[in-house]
DNA sequence: GTTAAGATTGACAGCGGCGTCAGCGCCTGC
DNA sequence: GCAGGCGCTGACGCCGCTGTCAATCTTAAC
């Protein structure tokens, strides 16, 4: 086995012996629990500090039958968003006794299924669902079966009752359309999201709908398919100034859809935001390293995760928990749009 | 407490009465322990599958002394750059008892002094350790005292028996000046790292190395210091290009300071690469999503992640651990870098 | 056929906590 | 002054597994 450390770490039973109780009293003491009278838990506190006690992780998983561990599961392949949810989760986790497992998965075929084999194999208290994952049928559905809590970030799929940490992906999207629409933008296109993650749904929604409200007329031509990768934009940036009568203005699902088409833009000599603007979806730090910088949505994908990760928490300690939560979005105007140009010169 | 699942594992116990043997047997057959009869095994393993039978993590932490949890610390700010390292980490652990732990720091600063606190608390069996903090030498004498295994990340810094995993930073930088004289180009610029980081300095050093046997001369006028940030790598670009006579390429120390000189380029109306090359390192995503892509050093730092990784299991297994293991790195051409333009235009 | 060296197996004592329940002192109400 | 109730505390039995060590069974050499 591997080299132990030299240093015997401190028992409950030590600290008890020298506080002069006995081991259930700085239980007590260790988990908050009432009936201990302040005396004694200051003795106890003394003593622990005195014999730099820490209480055995293991010890007490196998005697309270919980882990403090919890999951966060996601498929999301980009970096940026990954670490935003990671870091919210580790924000909310900052101070408590639990830790966090990442469990990043190739796609949902791949979590189906294994769910509940890695939750028992790690000895998972909850996990924490991210999109696209959380809006998995099969995944929700397992754990539903081996009732492990759960709570999932902005899902768009409907019934569970896990609690749930969302934004209005629909009203950002129309909130991008009245930005463009205020600038005087009355040819918009759209590059969608990939269809399997549900919030691309939303997000066209809020576009029609931004367009209906502005009177502005739909066109099959200006709404192109793309697939949340940098490649996709680029290409269904291609198709969109291909056309006779091309949009003065583009959104793309996101930031990375949103810097393939501003490579399109390039290669088909087209100035943004002279010519075209340009909006994304995410506030990754890609858009903030493309040129010219990206107007975009900030989506709180850090805060939905601390939230999220609260209401886990929540749920393990048997709290009240709210079953849905909205957090706000925030339009980011960077470079990349501009007032329409009335007259395209080229 | 937390909603239980109705269905009460099965324990070693069961199985044991299942196979009709004592469940130390049943121990053994779990941790490939010898002097099994191949006979009881297969007895012990169908019992066990007809049970559904999973070794209780928590348990055996607590009567093994050791967690099979191992934390990879880290204070790099880059996503990508983490999430490399998160899947090279994953992807050694896969298959095997030990999970991971990421254990994210905003410096060395606030590393040092808590790691064997966290390590305790987490009840961590070892440590990865990234770069830079694997070069800090509090973090590092920290787990030495306290006895904790370790590998790491690309370190620079020696003074530790402890394994490690690494690439050749000076020769990589040594190649990007090679391929750069190759094109033609006679004044190379750089945009150094930030100093904390021990690779900066090995960079810089595979620079000068290679300016001397390209029988380049060194200009004091084309070292400039950034701190592998955009917003630096986006000064450090400016100040060059408004040098009298500035250089035909710049080699950036990571590729975000690459992206941050591309847009000091579009702004001083340089293209790239007619007047001017560019060329990063990491190969992070940024390198391909930036105008034109980048031609960077691929560093393999998911393979570093899984080798360290690697290293630290064979440590904590007792088995045998090479101390230093040296990884090749890859030259990717992509678009940032041509020949030099005999006259410049301009 | 006998015996010592292995190979195989099991009994049992923890590992370091938490849950249960009983014990005891003190306060309240009558 | 007494019973009942509550606040506080401790004894003790696990939780499910691994380490130790002794017991038993094989195997191979003599």
């Amino acid at each position: 086995m591997a080299r132990k450390p030299a240093t015997r770490h401190s028992t409950i039973t030590d600290v008890a012996d020298a506080a002069g109780v006995s081991i259930k009293t700085v239980s007590r003491v260790f988990n908050n629990e009432p009936n201990v009278r302040p005396l004694t838990r200051d003795r106890v506190l003394a003593a622990a500090t005195e014999l730099d006690y820490h209480p055995n992780v293991a010890a007490r998983s196998l005697a309270g039958r919980r882990s403090f561990l919890i999951g966060l599961a996601y498929e999301n392949p980009s970096p940026n968003y990954v670490v935003d949810l990671q870091t919210g989760a580790l924000d909310r986790l900052h101070g408590e006794r639990y830790r966090l497992l990442v469990l990043p998965f190739a796609d949902a075929a791949t979590a189906s299924g294994k769910m509940q084999a890695i939750a028992r194999a790690s000895g998972l208290d909850g996990v924490v669902l991210a999109p696209p994952l959380c809006d998995d049928a099969a995944t929700v559905a397992e754990l539903e079966a081996c009732g492990l809590p759960y709570a999932r970030i902005a899902p768009t799929s409907g019934g569970s009752q896990a609690p749930d940490v969302a934004m209005d992906d629909r009203h950002a999207a129309r909130a991008v359309v009245d930005h463009l629409a205020a600038l005087g933008h009355k040819r918009i296109g759209i590059v969608r999201g990939h269809v399997t993650h549900a919030s691309a749904m939303a997000r066209f929604e809020g576009y029609r709908a931004g367009l209906e409200a502005h009177g502005l007329p739909i066109d099959a031509d200006l709404e192109t398919q793309g697939a949340y990768t940098f490649l996709s934009g680029y290409e269904a940036g291609r198709k969109l100034l291909a056309l006779k009568d091309r949009p003065t203005a583009i959104f793309a699902c996101n930031d990375d859809m949103a810097a393939g088409v501003l490579n399109a833009a390039y290669e088909a000599g087209v100035s943004v935001p002279g010519d075209l603007s340009v909006v994304g979806f995410d506030d990754s730090n890609i858009a903030s390293v493309v040129w010219p910088r990206l107007t975009t949505i900030h989506q709180p994908i850090r805060d939905m995760a601390r939230e999220a990760t609260g209401a886990l928490l929540a749920l393990l300690e048997d709290e009240e928990v709210p079953p849905h939560r909205m957090l706000p979005y925030q339009l980011v105007v960077r470079g990349s749009t501009g007032p329409v140009r009335e007259k395209a010169i080229r």
